[in-house]
RNA sequence: CGGAGUGUGGCGCAACUGGCUAGCGCGCAGCGUUUGGGACGCUGAGGUUGCAGGUUCGAGUCCUGUCACUCCGACCA
């Protein structure tokens, strides 16, 4: 491709909302534009390298025998109903009516057609287990899409789902496409932690994020040093000690306490005794509309998600100053037991810590030596609160726990027969009888994955991109072309290229600066860089330049295609 | 959805407390000189200042509404 012909120019002030480099870098150097928040067009740089990762992942797929297919991306709004998920995905999903004005939601993920789809061939226990995938645009009104590519309303994903006749076939057809993500991570030069992570809307139990650490990203996860183990926030168990094992147990007691102590600083000024020691209580509004009050250690935060799964709701929020005073109380006076018309859910750190300070607060008494099991006791006792930085890892007890910023490169889901018992996607058993297929998914943004790649291969100067999903394979600059030698030679060279089958973007343009091409090609980032010019010709040949390394070296025009398609080799 | 902020040629910005024909740089078009790290000169095109209403002799500037966009948070793959 001639550089005086593609559309889409370089630019050479960054936009001035750009947070990430991939964001700065794709839109100067003229791979991508938006059109409204969270839509974008992927301009012929951008989609030479969109096509590239869509064709590696395709190529993988194929590899572990799953099959390409594609449903409409117009859903049936009875089948998102089924499952209930047109509530769970909210606000985020959009609906079209057509002319007979029946209701169809735009996809933002395809379980429930896909569950549709296999059930149209009632399958046997033979046809099993069936892995499927698709390419189809996913639409997602997000409340906030930002970072450019990373967080979008509509976008290209890689959907693919597997149908099994039970947990165990299940847990084979998982580790395959887990294995396949691992794989593809290092082959888009990424280092993805399978990170343990909650469903979400998705449904189902347990799912793996694959994250990418960047400094800007918008999740946190945490990973054990000693055992490596990698959770996300809301999944991250919450190591609970014995802080004090060997105390006796005393006398409850209420106590004077002065008006001033209502903060859990407040009581650490006033009793001089550590966070952990104080009981807290958070009161929450269930997505059912019921109060909850969390019960936990002063030195812990309620994570509202771990709260929500125990109590089997969608979500919670904080309570209002008027639904406290349903409950008869105030901010800062909720008792750790005994106020009626709310649901207590304690946490399991309650149990570790002897002679708690507080539970009963009134406006000049508090209790102290409350012990939990003895003073009080819940229904439901619970992990629900937040891990921290630095924590020691609940799991093997040795590590701590650090936390680090990323952003998810890809999500594995074990989805269970949260769709197909809805939906009646059943298969037939040895026996004849009819069974629900255990299904998983398994997805990947491309977009996301291509701003992802940026990300991580770049310097001030624009993007170095890895060899295999490059959008040209050589960028061919030529300087002096008013000079007819040396034009003749860069023209040659350029239509050798080509037909050797190497692709080249070739700088032919007559009115820009060498500063200028040089500064183009660095922000581009084709991995390599050949240069003709009287300079280079004089020297006996074509200067060849890798955009990783400063250096360069002239080479013979016989050479140049020689090296250049050796750097291409594997 | 809560909080904060911004809307002025394609991009980045300016226009003091309301005041003349809304400027500048980049980019774009033409001509010429240049050509190894974003060159220079001259000429030119491009704007109902997001939109609607209001206050005023006069609004880019003040007020109200609305829309769009950005950032932080909540949420989410």
């Amino acid at each position: 491709m001639r550089y005086s012909r593609l559309f889409g120019k370089t630019q050479k002030t960054a936009p001035s909302d750009a947070v990430l480099s991939s964001h700065k870098f794709l839109y100067q150097a003229g791979f991508i534009r938006r059109f409204s928040t969270g839509r974008w067009s992927f301009l012929p740089l951008g989609l030479k390298v969109w096509q590239k990762i869509f064709s590696i992942i395709e190529k993988e797929m194929d590899a572990i025998d799953a099959q390409r297919l594609v449903v409409p991306f117009l859903h049936p709004i009875e089948i998102w109903k089924k499952t209930n998920r047109d509530q769970a995905f909210g606000e985020e999903m959009l609906f079209v009516n057509d002319h007979y004005d029946q209701t169809f939601a735009l996809g933002a993920t395809a379980e429930g057609m896909m569950a549709e789809l296999v059930k149209m061939f009632s399958p046997s226990y033979k046809d099993l287990p069936l892995e499927i995938y698709q390419f189809s645009s996913k639409f997602r009104d997000d409340k906030r899409p930002r970072g450019a590519l990373m967080r979008v309303r509509e976008f290209m994903m890689k959907d693919a789902y597997s149908f099994c006749a039970d947990k165990k076939q299940f847990e084979k057809s998982y580790q395959k496409f887990y294995n396949s993500y691992s794989k593809l991570a290092k082959i888009f030069n990424l280092k993805a932690t399978p990170v343990l992570a909650d469903s979400g809307a998705i449904g189902g139990a347990v799912s793996h994020e694959f994250m990418v650490e960047t400094e800007k990203g918008d999740n946190s996860y945490f990973v054990c040093s000693h055992c490596k183990k990698a959770w996300n926030q809301e999944r991250c168990p919450a190591h609970k000690p014995h802080l004090n094992k060997t105390e006796k147990e005393k006398p409850f007691k209420i106590t004077d306490q002065p008006q001033w102590v209502m903060t859990m600083e407040d009581n650490v000024r006033h009793y001089e005794e550590p966070l952990w020691r104080y009981l807290k209580n958070v009161v929450y509004k269930g997505s059912d509309k019921k109060l909850y009050i969390a019960s936990l250690r002063g030195d812990q935060d309620v994570n509202e998600t771990k709260l929500a799964r125990c109590l089997g709701l969608h979500s919670l929020d904080p309570a209002t100053d008027k639904d406290l005073e349903k409950l008869d109380t105030k901010h800062g006076y909720v008792h750790s037991w005994g106020q009626k018309g709310a649901t207590y859910v304690g946490d399991i750190g309650l149990t570790k810590v002897k002679n708690f300070i507080g539970g009963q607060k009134e406006d000049k008494t508090d209790s102290i030596n409350v012990n939990y099991g003895r003073d009080f006791e819940y229904k439901h006792l619970a992990d629900i609160v937040e891990a921290k930085d630095g924590d020691t890892c609940a799991e093997c007890k040795k590590g701590n726990l650090e936390e680090k910023k990323g952003i998810e490169w890809g999500h594995t889901f074990n989805i269970g027969h949260f769709y197909s018992k809805p939906q009646e996607c059943n298969f037939t058993n040895k026996s004849g009888q009819e069974k629900p297929l255990w299904m998983g998914s398994y997805g990947i943004g491309i977009g996301r994955c291509l701003a992802l790649i940026v990300e991580k291969h770049h310097d001030d100067k624009g993007i170095i991109w890895p060899k295999n999903v490059t959008p040209y394979h050589v960028h061919l600059l030529g300087l002096d072309l008013s000079n007819e030698k040396v034009k003749k030679e860069a023209e040659s060279l350029y239509k050798k290229l080509k037909e050797a089958g190497i692709d080249v973007l070739y700088d032919d343009r007559l009115d820009s600066t060498a500063g200028e091409k040089f500064a183009d090609a660095d922000l581009i980032g084709i991995p390599v860089r050949l240069l003709v010019s009287q300079r280079s010709l004089k020297e006996g040949g074509i200067e060849h330049k890798l955009r990783s390394q400063k250096d360069s070296q002239i080479l013979s025009s016989e050479k140049i295609l020689k090296t250049c398609q050796k750097h291409y080799e594997k």
